[in-house]
RNA sequence: GCCCAGGUGGCGCAAUGGCAGCGCAGCCGAUUUGUAAUCGGCAGGUUGGGGGUUCGAAUCCCCCCUUGGGCUCCA
């Protein structure tokens, strides 16, 4: 996740000016950064005086606020947290200056003889002589390249969030430290706006729109990570690929169907069991169903012969490639499916829609010759282009994601540098922003990825690029060119929405529920003032559902004033109040999602109108 | 996977060692109403699962499942 990415980034980031500086030094960012960093002192040396023993590791700045973290003798509890916060604002209050200074390393060492972690930092520098900043208030000192405010008294109004578990320099392999979030602004009314936009952003958590609109819910029977869509979640769906169906048909792609099992010897062979077998369910042995004892004895087992559950479709995309000898002629030849997908994500991940154990990709590989790599995924990225514009997102953000020194990287690195030169001329020439990675390429080659963030901040990969220089030499697929010489293919993986789950996660949270006429569940729903008004309703919901609209009655024994709360809560685009007038006149009185009333339309002008709207796939409700 | 905090009718919550309760939703009945909640009644829980402590467990302890917040991971 970017955001995390930044906060490690803080850490490595040399303050531009001195350790401690006066507001009208500074420019207001740099002030808050320095409120932030001051406060993590404070709060370091609060817990210090709690907890002598404590080891403290790094306390760096972060976009809310800021945090620490300490490795402890016990866990913290709600209660400590407090606790801490009040004895922070009672050190602050006494208004403790900060004072910067440098000394040498070897100084630094003695300083902070019992600070293991301090210790590691100072082993970044080679010699002794070298110099490091120390920080000091009130009687706490810490190793520090400054940045501070100039005394506690003018750190901002702050409030402790969390404790949560950090590994030490985020490696998984080291300690787990107890980290203290914390969030602080300039102001009382700032600090208050955050926690109010953290609230706001939770009321469009799909997690928690997804149970209030009956769209997708969770089973502990049927298993963590498996989304099981209710009706109304599922209509949405078919609308998403409905509308995908229809973007690459016109573009040439052609649907494959390919089942969700595949033998051990396919994965090992495209070089997913090397490289990804983590992330793939187990291996299931035929041999498990024998009677014989002798052949479940695992040493006898061939993970080759094995059947896994499909992580993803490339190579059996590439083995029905290879039912059949191609041509350049043929190129790009387009494979699409939209087949679930099993991936065994930690428990820990698991996140909603967002982050799931089945999911379906919209998932497509190109067949092309090295020269289409640039001119293809400029169609693709067109195509993204497209899907984003209809569903009205306009925020988001690409990444090219390079190769780095690693092993995982297998070699020829001419073909490496051709699929990225082309890559980041297709991206160049469609005048997309993007930022680049080094070391975060996939096995097989350099990718794109597009990345949106969620309602609470979080960032999602959505759609990917992906150029692919690997897996068809060693699945086999060849191509004939021009010269009758056989060719080894181009590959590149591909995925717009990324998967349906997470992009209806992404979905809900984007239109906070309200979805736009052509996904809504309900596009319509009558609202019969009396049951004297029932039979007129009925028709009108049947003729609009003959012109291929989603409508029903509500037809329960309530007030009209509680069938319209009801449909608001629901969030359907239309709400047609029947009653007397609306009868004699063969109407319905149209009441938009949000509250305007259109007054009465005859049924037919209604049911040509909302027709319209659902074809256009139009954004607004009315 | 790791750390922390949770899991009580479908949903939101209360009950902290001593009779499991409230609101919404649901069902039944009455009401027939013009743009965000009509009234009355009924029903609904082996307190996530398993084990333990105790005269007695939603409440304390252990294991597991699961959710949330982080960390790590994301071909």
């Amino acid at each position: 996740m970017a955001n995390d990415r930044s906060e490690r980034d803080t850490l490595d980031e040399v303050p531009a000016t001195t350790g401690v500086a006066s507001p009208d030094e500074v420019d207001a960012t740099e002030w808050l950064r320095r409120m932030r960093h001051s406060a993590a002192h404070v709060l370091a040396q609060v817990v210090l005086q709690m907890f002598p023993e404590a080891k403290f590791a790094i306390g760096p700045p972060i976009d809310t606020g800021f945090y620490y973290d300490f490795d402890l003798p016990r866990p913290l509890t709600p209660e400590d947290l407090s606790q801490i916060q009040k004895r922070m604002r009672k050190e602050m209050g006494r208004n403790h200056r900060f004072v910067w200074q440098e000394i040498s390393v070897a100084e630094a060492r003695q300083r902070f003889a019992d600070q293991p972690f301090k210790q590691e930092l100072l082993d970044q520098f080679s010699a002794d002589a070298e110099q490091v900043g120390i920080c000091t208030h009130a009687e706490f000192t810490d190793l520090c390249r400054g940045g501070h405010v100039e005394s506690t008294r003018q750190i901002g109004p702050f409030r402790l969030t969390n404790v949560a578990g950090a590994y030490w320099r985020g490696d998984e392999r080291r300690p787990q430290l107890q980290r203290v979030y914390g969030a602080l602004f300039p102001s009382r009314e700032e600090l208050d706006a955050h926690f109010a936009r953290i609230e706001e952003a939770q009321r469009r958590d799909h997690r928690r729109l997804g149970r209030e609109l009956g769209l997708f819910t969770f089973s502990e029977l049927v298993g963590a990570g498996v989304p099981l869509l209710l009706p109304d979640g599922a209509i949405i769906r078919q609308q998403m690929e409905r509308l995908i169906r229809e973007l690459q048909e016109a573009r040439g792609y052609q649907e494959v169907w390919t089942g969700h099992l595949a033998r051990g010897e396919l994965f090992r062979r495209s070089g997913h069991l090397d490289n990804y077998a983590e992330v793939m369910y187990p291996a299931m042995h035929e041999q498990d169903r024998s009677s014989d004892p002798a052949s479940s004895d695992p040493a006898a087992r061939d993970e080759a012969d094995a059947y896994f559950l499909k992580p993803m479709n490339c190579p059996i995309h590439m083995t029905l490639y290879n039912s059949d000898l191609h041509s350049y002629r043929e190129f790009p030849l387009r494979y699409a499916e939209y087949t679930t997908l099993y991936r065994y994500e930690k428990s820990g991940q698991l996140s909603g829609l967002t982050r799931v154990r089945s999911l379906t990709q919209d998932d497509c590989h190109i067949f092309i010759t090295p020269e289409q790599i640039s001119a293809e995924v400029s169609r693709v990225l067109e195509l993204v282009q497209t899907l984003f514009q209809t569903y009205g997102m306009p925020n988001f953000r690409y990444e090219l994601s390079l190769p780095g020194a690693g092993g995982k990287y297998v070699d020829n690195p001419q073909a490496w540098q051709t699929a990225v030169t082309s890559l980041r001329s297709a991206l160049d020439d469609a005048g997309i922003d993007y930022v680049e990675q080094t070391g975060e390429a996939a096995f097989y080659g350099p990718k794109a990825d597009l990345f949106v963030s969620d309602a609470v901040g979080r960032e999602w990969q959505l759609s990917t690029i992906q150029l692919d220089l690997i897996q068809p030499g060693r699945l086999g697929c060849v191509y004939v060119d021009e010269h009758g010489e056989r060719r080894t293919p181009v590959v590149i993986h591909r995925a717009i929405h990324g998967s349906f789950e997470r992009f209806l996660g992404i979905l809900i949270e984007h239109y906070a529920g309200a979805f736009p006429l052509w996904l809504a569940p309900v596009q319509a729903r009558c609202i019969p003032i009396a049951d004297r008004h029932q039979d007129w309703a009925r028709e009108v919901a049947t003729e609009l559902r003959s012109a291929g609209l989603r409508a029903d009655v509500d037809d329960g024994n309530e007030r009209m004033q509680a069938k319209i709360r009801n449909g608001q809560r629901r969030k359907i685009p239309y709400l047609l109040v029947i009653g007397d007038r609306e009868v004699e006149s063969r109407s319905a009185s149209v009441r938009v999602r949000g509250g305007a009333d259109l007054g009465a339309r005859p049924l037919d002008q209604l049911c040509a109108w909302l027709s319209e709207l659902q074809r256009s796939r139009a954004l607004e409700p009315d």
